[in-house]
RNA sequence: GCCGACGUAGCUCAGUGGCCAGAGCAGCGCAUUCGUAAUGCGCGGGUCAAGGGUUCGACUCCCUUCGUCGGCUCCA
């Protein structure tokens, strides 16, 4: 309920996973046995070290910079509370089957195996037990059995999962993490004693497969957050009511920004007029930057045959996110899911010579992708959506020096939103298409450009597209958090399918390299991200209404409708609110609609011909000429 | 798709195995003409997501479908 809803992606994800699978390695020592192990049994069992530190515990991190997890102690406060949760499920569960439970950004979880999922009252129970494992304080001991010794151990426990882990585990000797009557398998580190957890929490219960494996049973996965003290809980807890404020599926309905409606479908969003508003000034932002830096504008068919699908290799890689095709005069049609192929069908319209290249091809192309019902989610995962998308094609001696160029329209746009980004090197999956050479020569020139940009990157290993590897560039808006943002694609592989070919110098035929590139991501998401980003507060340039104004009483009116007429006419949306209603009304409404101006204007505005001013974040900014205003209005939008 | 929760007026929500299902806000009407976050009074508005079933009787219990939310998985 209160568990925050990631806007993160797929290397955040990934990044977790990555966490996980470290975790697994080590720590296929990390589930849980039963509670019902003296302490003692183990170190008999196994040899104790001297203090709870692992000998040389490998630093291990999932994830990126920012997500909370750079703080060890955190990670080992979390971890320990994950530990003090499975004791407590354990005690209160006893037939319960523990599986994993690492730290996460900002928190932790543990997966079960339980005859019934929990319910929130289990979760009350199970929090308070912790509390009470918690001020009880106990040590947490660390101590070592050999494999072998291990899976006995967990065997007669009835731990299946710990058991597999173990089996998993290379080294001959595994690490096990003790605390009052509860021992887990455990790479560590840990807290000296469970009376350090000084704030924690139980936020939510989910279902989640064995090992993210939807073939696997499914667990339940039980989050929670721990802090070093209460004041800290809070601040993380304000942050939350925090991002449900700006929830862009409770602000788009309470700003009238988009809808998604039952009897249309899932994952398909109706823009309104505002909403509609907003994504108009971005992509008309869009269009002039795209002129500005040689781009043609293209626009490409929603639907087209399987054949073409066929040829761009889709048909075989990506079938699982296309819809199934439509009958068209006994014609297999297809909704495109991508606007390469079409792109791909202008080029090749004319013999192109080398001194036509670069081409930069833009289209804001809507596509349709398959997603599975249980993942949608407002703007941001639709079914239905339009992509800021390009195509440059260039010879391979171009590569980089496009590549840098996008490099430097991604960080133009990015800084007009107000995101601070992060690149990472998406190199090759296991699902490709294309030469080992050709991978090679695309992922070099990849790093070759982020390099002379002096870009730093991380790498996201086999995160590339079937077709090539990417950049991918994330986002941190106004929280901080992570959002999937621009990516560039180097592909020589779509050019050999359509044989995409130009004419060089040595008047031969040559293969044209293609470069894939998103900078906003798709309209819905990005401005879903927007919303959230701005609390909803667009930035001047970008409200799709920018000043409203007040007349006090009816006898003001015209004046008002007057001065309207002259913004609008100098290019400002302006609406009037002339309804009978007070001031004081007028105000609130106008504020809780995060409109940025509001102009009021009585009596002695009328007189003077001027406006009271109040603006959205500063409140009450005194009167002001007409033109006083818009030219206060022009510099603002100006300076965005 | 899977696990769980949920789906009552435009919105936010309350509600009981059986008279005509409620509130606030919004809407409409009337009065008010009021200077920086809510003027007053009145009125209208719901096939209680949809479809089946159990029952003398269901919005309330069961099943199915659709959708939403939190996750798993995947991606823009």
């Amino acid at each position: 309920m209160v568990r925050p809803r990631a806007p993160v992606d797929s290397i955040a994800r990934r990044g977790l996973q990555w966490g996980c699978w470290f975790c697994k390695l080590a720590n296929g020592y990390r589930g849980s046995p039963a509670g019902d192990v003296p302490g003692k049994r183990v170190r008999a069992a196994g040899r104790r070290s001297p203090q709870c530190e692992p000998p040389a515990a490998p630093l291990y991190r999932a994830g990126t910079e920012g997500n909370g997890m750079e703080n060890d102690s955190l990670e080992r406060l979390r971890h320990s509370a994950a530990h003090v949760m499975a004791q407590a499920v354990q005690e209160l569960f006893p037939e319960a089957k523990l599986a994993i439970g690492p730290p996460i950004q900002d928190g932790f979880y543990y997966d079960f195996e339980v005859a019934r999922p929990f319910t929130p009252e289990d979760l009350a129970r199970i929090e308070e037990r912790m509390r009470a494992i918690i001020a009880e304080d106990h040590p947490i001991t660390r101590s070592e059995m050999s494999r072998e010794e291990a899976i006995r151990f967990f065997e007669e426990r009835q731990q299946p999962y710990k058991v597999e882990l173990i089996r998993e585990i290379p080294e001959e000797t595994v690490s096990l993490y003790a605390q009052d009557s509860f021992i887990d398998l455990c790479r560590g580190p840990h807290l000296d004693s469970t009376g350090e957890i000084k704030a924690v929490k139980l936020l939510s219960v989910a279902g989640a497969y064995w090992r993210g494996n939807e073939k696997n049973q499914m667990l339940q996965r039980i989050y929670g957050t721990a802090w070093p003290s209460t004041e800290d809980l809070d601040a993380y807890l304000a942050n939350l009511a925090e991002r449900e404020r700006r929830d862009h599926r409770r602000l788009g309905k309470e700003l009238d920004l988009y809808s998604i409606h039952e009897e249309a479908g899932a994952g398909l969003i109706f823009w309104h007029p505002k909403g509609a508003m907003v994504r108009h000034l971005i992509e008309q932002f869009w269009k002039e930057e795209h002129l500005k830096r040689g781009y043609q504008f293209l626009y490409t068919p929603h639907i087209a045959s399987e054949e073409l699908f066929r040829i761009s290799g889709h048909l075989e890689q990506y079938a699982e996110s296309m819809y199934g095709p439509l009958d068209i005069e006994g014609q297999r049609y297809r909704l495109k899911p991508m606007n390469c192929p079409g792109h791909i069908m202008i080029y090749k319209t004319h013999l192109r010579s080398y001194r036509d290249l670069p081409l930069r091809y833009a289209e804001l192309g809507t596509v349709y992708r398959f997603e599975r019902s249980g993942t949608l989610t407002g703007m941001l995962r639709v079914r239905g959506f339009t992509q800021d998308d390009a195509h440059i094609f260039c010879t391979p001696e171009q590569l980089v020096g496009e590549v840098v160029g996008v490099l430097d329209f991604v960080d133009f746009v990015m800084r007009r939103f107000g995101y601070t980004y992060k690149a990472y090197l998406a190199t090759r999956p296991e699902k490709s298409i294309g030469s080992d050479a050709v991978w090679e020569h695309a992922t070099r020139s990849l790093v070759e450009a982020m390099e002379s940009r002096g870009l730093n990157y991380e790498v996201d290993p086999g995160g590339g597209v079937f077709y090539g590897p990417k950049i991918d560039i994330k986002l941190y808006d106004a929280l901080g958090r992570e959002w999937q943002g621009p990516t560039v694609q180097a592909d020589a592989n779509l050019p050999e399918r359509f044989d995409v070919t130009y004419v060089g110098p040595d008047g031969n035929e040559h293969r044209a390299v293609m470069i894939h590139r998103v900078v906003l991501g798709s309209m819905e998401r990005f401005v879903g991200g927007l919303i959230e980003h701005y609390a909803g507060a667009f930035p001047l340039w970008l409200a799709p209404v920018q000043a409203i104004l007040l007349p006090i009483a009816e006898r003001h009116g015209d004046y008002a409708h007057q001065v309207a007429a002259a913004l609008r006419a100098a290019g400002l949306r302006v609406e009037v609110d002339d309804r009978s209603e007070k001031t004081g009304f007028k105000i609130r409404e106008a504020q809780l609609q995060k409109i940025p101006y509001m102009l009021v204007m009585g009596d002695r505005e009328v007189e003077q011909g001027s406006v009271s001013v109040r603006s959205r974040d500063a409140g009450d900014l005194g009167a002001m000429s007409v033109e006083g205003f818009l030219s206060k209005a022009q510099a603002e939008i100006a300076a965005a």
